[in-house]
RNA sequence: GGCUCCAUGGUCAAGCGGUUAAGACAUCGCCCUUUCACGGCGGUAACUCGGGUUCGAUUCCCGAUGGAGUCACCA
């Protein structure tokens, strides 16, 4: 049976990188029967910030990425918070020790300082030759130390990454690191291998920042007796061709695309694809379809960069699908947050905006012509394909709003009648009537759809403000 | 700098020794149209560079170049 996981130590926000991670091992779960784990790794007390775990439970709830096992759900292989497991990894050190496959170190900071200065590149060792007498005499009287992972100093370690295949490193570039920092609580180094030996989890999927170090976990495996897991590690999300997606340059996380109105299945959807594509590369994807088209060899071999357009336009995709009904309440929120919309026929509105709405912030963009409208710009009268100016405003709008003053009921006719009758081209009475409406090179609709959503009283208002600028 | 990994248009990406090198986004043009958008049609645009191997390399090997990761009592 497949088991995967989510380790995410809780820092703050669940950025697109990680959210991409936690994806791809539940697909791989989901796709194989198997089952997807979420584990807290909470074992740095000084970066864990208070609240983010439960934004991890929510985030993953609300993307649909629904974990069989984990702190909030339960299950058989816990606690799943590392931090609770404190005694368990001090049970596997003291094994590690007693087969020399680690040793206290004592080595403060000073020490670790001066042996880089002098050019060492790693640790050197330097307490492994203390008895192991000493070591807990010295342990017993009180002194702070840490464990370290004993690395031999020769030979190679291989293994098969599912993606990058066989990644081979010399035991030499290895440095022993620490197992148990001095405040008792396990590093990942070493708190991953045993929460992942411990939990059943079959295949380890994690950025690739851990590529490297895998071989030193191997290594922990070995000593232990365990089984080796399988591995899958993932390229990066970029921001550009140097760094990577990340909170602290101010780049959006999660909820940050959801406050500007995007929809989380077109977020899910979109960084599925940043790195994977399905063997038919189809783009628009449910979770559903992912579950079921997930592989490893659609799983790229380098890094991806974001890029909001695309994102912009997979969700412009899934706006579309909306019903107008479901469109609406889900613009509703982004209306209220403009005056000018107030006391507008808003579910017309959002007929007329439905499919100019890409992401639902647009709404603001969309109609702020609504609001600068006493700011009259007859220049906007000036239409070289239908060869209006203001002159013509002039001439023609006294009748226009005698049109729609006598007529308004089917207006769209009779604009269209009026149009006849002088003899011109339809287009220059709409573009006319239209700009003395709005004062808006572009809005979401006609002249006569946006005399309904003005209404009336309105409509007139303004036509009669634009005659009295055009005057 | 050492080690590890990666390399197809501006971006995401197909491709897995023989292709006119897909597709999508973006961009540009045209059509539709009462503006804009939607929709439709079309265009511009890529195999990082050298060596090999092979009848034949985008594809395999080596090297260079470029990029990323890592070298913490962070994960």
């Amino acid at each position: 049976m497949v088991r995967t996981r989510f380790a995410p130590s809780p820092t703050g926000f669940l950025h697109v990188g990680g959210l991409r991670t936690a994806l791809y091992a539940y697909l791989y779960a989901k796709k194989a029967d198997g089952k997807f784990i979420l584990r807290i790794e909470d074992t740095d007390l000084e970066r864990t910030v208070p609240g983010a775990v439960e934004l991890i439970y929510r985030t993953l709830n609300e993307t649909g990425l629904k974990y069989d096992e984990g702190p909030d759900v339960g299950g058989d292989f816990g606690p799943y918070v590392q931090t609770q497991r404190k005694e368990i990894y001090a049970e596997y050190a003291r094994k590690l020790i007693d087969s020399g496959d680690a040793y206290y170190c004592f080595c403060d900071k000073e020490r670790l300082e001066r042996i880089h200065n002098d050019g060492a590149t790693k640790y050197d060792k330097h307490c492994l030759k203390m008895s192991r007498e000493e070591a807990e005499k010295r342990i017993a009287a009180g002194e702070k130390y840490v464990i370290r992972q004993n690395i031999p100093e020769e030979g190679t370690t291989v293994y098969t990454d599912l993606v990058f295949g066989e990644i081979s490193v010399d035991c030499s570039d290895l440095e022993d690191n620490i197992l148990i920092k001095s405040d008792g609580y396990p590093t990942y180094n070493f708190a991953n291998v045993i929460d992942d030996h411990l939990m059943g989890i079959t295949h380890v999927i994690r950025g690739i920042e851990y590529l490297s170090s895998t071989p030193k976990y191997n290594l922990l495996y070995d000593a232990l007796g365990w089984e080796r897991p399988q591995y899958i590690h993932l390229q990066p999300i970029m921001r550009d061709a140097h760094q990577k997606l990340s909170k602290r340059h101010g780049d959006a996380n999660y909820e940050d695309f959801i406050a500007k109105g995007y929809l989380k299945d077109a977020i899910v959807n979109y960084i599925a694809l940043l790195g994977w594509s399905p063997k038919d590369n189809r783009e628009k994807l449910s979770l559903a379809e992912m579950e079921q088209l997930f592989s490893l060899d659609g799983v790229s071999k380098s890094a991806s960069i974001f890029d909001e357009a695309k994102m912009r336009w997979l969700n412009s995709q899934y706006i579309k699908e909306l019903d107008g009904a479901e469109f609406h309440k889900r613009a509703l929120p982004f209306y209220r947050q403009y005056d000018y919309l107030k006391g507008l026929d808003l579910e017309y509105l959002s007929s007329l905006l439905h499919s100019r709405t890409e992401i639902f912030t647009d709404v603001g963009k969309l109609t702020a012509f609504i609001a600068s409208f006493d700011d009259f710009d007859t220049g906007l009268f000036v239409n070289a394909k239908w060869k209006t100016d203001a002159a013509l405003a002039k001439k023609m709008l006294p009748d226009l709003i005698e049109v729609a003053e006598k007529e308004w009921d089917g207006l769209h006719d009779a604009l269209n009648a009026y149009a006849e009758r002088v003899g011109c081209k339809k287009g220059q009475a709409l573009w006319i009537f239209r700009i003395a409406l709005t004062n808006a090179a572009s809005t979401p609709g006609g002249a006569t759809e946006m005399a309904n959503l003005f209404g009336k009283t309105e409509s007139l208002r303004r036509l009669r403000y634009a005659y009295d600028k055009v005057k």
